[in-house]
Order: C-alpha cells, then sequence, then structure tokens
DNA sequence: CGCATCTTTCCTGGTT
DNA sequence: AAACCAGGAAAGATGC
C-alpha cells in the first residue's frame, strides 16, 4: 500500500516520536510522511529524540506504543493508509534504524533436545546489534514436530527475551544456575507479549494475566514459584539445566 | 465439528 | 491502601 495516500492523521498519535513542539492532538497531517516533513527532519530522528527525555530512551517500547496506539485507535485506523497492524510495523521498521527485534530462535516444542545455544548468542561480533527488522517472523519458534514456525509459549518467549541482551533492561536471571530470573519491567513484558502471541483482543495485557500463566506452569513444573517481586523460576519441564542452560 | 492445550479474563482472599 | 501472590473457574484462541 502507498505511503502517499493521503490521510488525516492526528499529531497524537505519534506522541511518542514526536518533539514536544507538536503535542496539539487536534493538528491534523495528511500523512506520516506530510507529518514528517513538516518537522524537516526523518522518523528515525523522532525515535531517537524521544520527548519524554526524563525517562530513559526505550525505543522499542517506543516503537510498540506507538503502533499500539495507532492501531488501537479505532477512527484513525478505520480511515488509516495501514489495513493491519504489520503494516505500521513495517512502515515503523524501514523508516527507523533503532527497533531491535530478537533473531528466530530454533526451539523444538517438548525439551528442546536440539537446541544449539550458539545460534540465540545475539552478540557475536559477526552479528548486527539489532537485526533486520522487516522480518515478521518476531518471536517465532520452530517446531520440530511439525517442522513449522508458530508462535512461542509464554515459557519459550520468556527464554527468549532472557537469552537476547537486548532485553536485559526488561528481564533478566537473577540466578543463571538455579534458572531463577526477574521481570524487570513486568508492564513492558506484558505488551511484549501479547505483540508475540498476536491475538486480536481488545483487552490490554497486564503483568497480572501474565504471572497467572506463569501460576498455571506450577502445576506442570514448566516453572516454580521463587520468592521475590516479579521473581519466577524455570522448572524442569521447560528443559532448564537438562535441554539448554543461558548462554551467557 | 469435537477435542485438547494453552492461555486469557475475572475473581477472592491472603500477604507485603 | 496499593500492589503483588496464589489459585479457582470459565471462556477464548488455536491447531489437529
Amino acid at each position: 500500500m502507498s505511503k502517499s495516500q493521503s490521510h488525516a492523521l492526528p499529531a497524537g498519535v505519534f506522541d511518542a516520536y514526536l518533539p514536544s513542539v507538536l503535542t496539539d492532538e487536534d493538528q491534523l497531517f495528511k500523512s506520516l510522511d506530510v507529518l514528517v516533513n513538516s518537522v524537516g527532519t526523518d522518523v528515525s530522528t523522532f525515535c531517537t529524540g524521544h520527548r519524554y527525555f526524563a525517562l530513559p530512551f526505550d525505543p522499542m517500547l517506543a516503537d510498540f506504543e506507538a503502533a499500539e496506539t495507532f492501531q488501537d485507535n479505532t477512527e484513525y485506523s478505520m480511515q488509516s493508509q495501514f489495513s493491519h497492524t504489520d503494516d505500521i510495523d513495517t512502515y515503523l521498521c524501514e523508516n527507523s534504524s533503532v527497533i531491535p527485534h530478537p533473531p528466530n530462535v530454533p526451539l523444538s516444542t517438548s525439551v528442546m533436545s536440539t537446541y544449539d545455544p550458539k545460534q540465540s548468542r545475539t552478540s557475536s561480533p559477526s552479528s548486527p546489534k539489532y537485526v533486520n527488522c522487516q522480518q515478521k517472523k518476531n518471536f517465532l519458534v520452530h517446531d520440530q514436530t511439525t517442522g513449522k514456525d508458530r508462535r512461542p509459549y509464554l515459557y519459550e518467549f520468556l527464554r527468549i527475551l532472557l537469552e537476547n541482551d537486548e532485553y536485559s533492561h526488561v528481564i533478566q536471571f537473577i540466578d543463571r544456575k538455579q534458572g531463577v530470573f526477574k521481570l524487570l519491567k513486568p508492564q513492558d513484558i506484558a505488551e511484549l507479549w501479547r505483540h508475540a502471541k498476536g491475538r486480536n483482543s481488545d483487552n490490554k495485557m497486564t503483568y497480572d494475566k501474565v504471572a497467572r500463566a506463569l501460576r498455571y506452569y506450577y502445576s506442570s513444573g514448566i516453572m516454580q514459584p521463587n520468592p521475590g517481586r516479579y521473581t519466577f523460576k524455570f522448572g524442569p519441564k521447560s528443559g532448564f539445566g537438562t535441554a539448554w542452560w543461558p548462554v551467557y
């Protein structure tokens, strides 16, 4: 779909990116390109020049935030140049160089016995810090049983985040030997989880719901309770300690 | 379509 | 008081 199609978009849609001079929600732009041109810079500058300077700038979350705000506003999405959230994702990816997405991590469904830790390293000298974000299979795992890529289970998703140092600011191992990890930014992880799962729900994903799903793992041994806020532990059924270990 | 699995949603009650 | 934790119940989403 052409980016040059004419649609009115309020500055508020792009709040996360706009410099403070453009915070008037009522100001309309015919397209994102027009908005961009009106500032005389490019989208990547918006991204790196996040206006909430009082907080540590998190480009990944800013992008998700903006895309979701854009998508969730049905009044605008109905007449938007984008017919699908993937179009928004693509547009932002094409015009920004700061969105870090993880590479595909091959996992087998049951015990992940064929998993090669070396493949999950993202900080090796030969691999770019930020992979090509036009790749649409973010967070997908390869199912050895079916031979197809699929959306990850929650515990697989958390493992992907934990093994990708680009997400070390939202989740970290606090005891690698024991498989104990802590969600540093629970709500951010909830939003990432919603993105990873790709479900079409109007409801917001919350830490409370993610935590409930994690607690369901207790009975199956995929997770184990661990003292401390936002803290969980991989259980034996997750393959931790037998089929896989933290890679760094 | 039925079924199984994995969440998702909502809730109550206890704890920090 | 607010937020978190534990877990019951039921519904939703998805894949086979």
